[in-house]
DNA sequence: AATAAAAATGCATATTTTTGCATCGTAATT
DNA sequence: AATTACGATGCAAAAATATGCATTTTTATT
């Protein structure tokens, strides 16, 4: 167990338990546990370990690990959610989403999990969710907000 | 369908069907098509898009999109494979991976795929993986292949 | 143990990415 | 139609990250 090995050790486990934003932030945390060593190392270091920068919900960018990516929340609660999207479409002051038949309810709670301001609420059936946007919100932030929340929705709503 | 959104549409395609090593890369790929932009806006559409930066295998650095996260070969050749995973340990010029039960042929095949220089060959059974070195690999080596394999065991081997 | 070979790392720098600010265009409002 | 508000974008600069090269440290070999 040279020391290296246990440096990468301890850097998933930052990685894992807590947020981190930037290499110069894991850099002070390593050195406060004794880790002596600069960023160029710590570079190599996440290259090695595969560690990626990715942007979140919370308008930052953190770093993961393979693994995850998978467990990520934004993974998690909607997992292969595009799939299940099928179209989106405006109504008064209201969208309608059509999902392939029993998302419905999936991709509703995905909507609701997401706290988004700009949707109000949901309710969903089999194969469609009724969304309610807040009071003001124009039909183009709806349709931003559903995209943040589902990226790979993206082309499905292109002409909507 | 304002022009942004297709432009998004297609950089999603773009970083689906393409290598794409960095902004400028993908700036390029878009003027080609059409698309006046700045690696600025680029910048702020990755991140509307999630899109993360990831290092791969192969040593460079790549665009993901969140799904693609998922389908990843490093991750799908090895979904969850460091969960299978027990210990390693080395035993004349052979190393031995135990796994939980089960997962041996798994994992295995997952070493097979990666073709590592370092890894000749495996020989699996149900928990147990015969792992056999090239000429001349020292242990060192085969633990350096195997973490690049599966980043997630490096804890599981810290010792070894 | 001495020597050769390979790996790890720091330093300085290049590369890449993000962002504050100003501007322009478009859409909503009166 | 004029006015206001908001989103999109470019520009330039800051921030963050990656890497070539030289050096040190470790590991393997004779």
């Amino acid at each position: 167990m040279n020391d290296k090995n246990s440096r990468l050790y301890l850097i998933r486990q930052l990685i894992r338990e807590h947020d981190v934003y930037n290499q110069e932030q894991l850099l002070k945390m390593l050195i406060e546990r004794g880790y002596q060593v600069t960023q160029a190392t710590l570079s190599r270091d996440l290259k090695f370990l595969r560690a990626g920068k990715i942007p979140f919900r919370d308008g930052r960018y953190k770093y993961v690990l393979d693994e995850t990516a998978r467990l990520d929340p934004a993974t998690e609660a909607a997992p292969s959610a595009g799939d299940g999207f099928v179209s989106l479409e405006f109504a008064q002051q209201l969208a309608l989403i059509r999902t392939l038949p029993g998302y419905a309810n999936m991709l509703a709670i995905a909507i609701d999990r997401a706290r988004r301001y700009e949707l109000a609420g949901t309710i969903a059936g089999d194969d469609t969710i009724l969304l309610i946007p807040r009071d003001g919100v124009s039909r183009e932030a709806v349709k931003k907000a559903l995209q943040w929340i589902f990226p790979d929705i993206t082309e499905k709503i292109a002409k909507s």
